[in-house]
DNA sequence: AAACTTATATATAAAAACGTATATTGAGAC
DNA sequence: GTCTCAATATACGTTTTTATATATAAGTTT
């Protein structure tokens, strides 16, 4: 049916987003960052602090994130705080939170 | 608020679990294989025959996703069928295209 | 037995993760 | 201004994981 065939994920351009953008979700420690983002914009120690290594490790998850527009940032002073990108990063991990939580 | 909390994806295990199956999905492959079974079950050459690579590549990627049951099998004659595992999975893949389609 | 379908073992290549060290940027003290 | 401290980013080397090709095994059908 139609809208079956609309809801295709068929072109090779639109599978190569997808799973880039799933791939960047799935380390469990950018997971971690992108639940703790889903409450509200962090700062990168803010991050640390709830998710637990070192800020360099943090700091290179960022820029996975960053890279791949999953995330963005803002400056103000010498700190940076990230939140989620956009509505199609927000629905992603609501939809993760919505298929995982309570199995 | 409580609705909120409890859609966290908050638990360790919780986490770790969400991402192995993230992580399956989120290779090229293995999302057109995802994809292609959201259809209909189909026999490995079927697959093979849709996504286009080797029949030994096909059979390591449908072991990876077997593994973590995001897919079952079953035999007939000298075939195997695949399908997608459970509602999980089902919503999983329905979720990424809703995100991901018409970007 | 020969042909077919699928799985697996093994080796190699490629990519990702992480630690350590270092760079950058901004703010405040002096 | 420049020194210093704090916050964040990046570079580089090493280890670990993942992907894939090639070859082969195992089970089924004819």
């Amino acid at each position: 049916m139609k809208i079956f065939d609309e809801l295709q994920l068929s072109g090779e351009e639109e599978i190569e987003k997808a799973s880039r953008s799933l791939r960047a979700m799935s380390h469990p420690l950018r997971l971690k960052i992108l639940c703790t983002l889903s409450e509200t914009e962090k700062s990168v120690q803010d991050i640390v602090d709830h998710v637990g290594t070192s800020q360099s490790n943090i700091s290179q998850h960022l820029a996975i994130l960053r890279d791949k527009d999953i995330i963005t940032s803002r400056k103000d002073a010498n700190k940076v705080y990230y939140r989620l990108g956009d509505t199609r990063t927000v629905s992603l991990i609501n939809m993760a939170k919505n298929v995982f939580v309570g199995e």
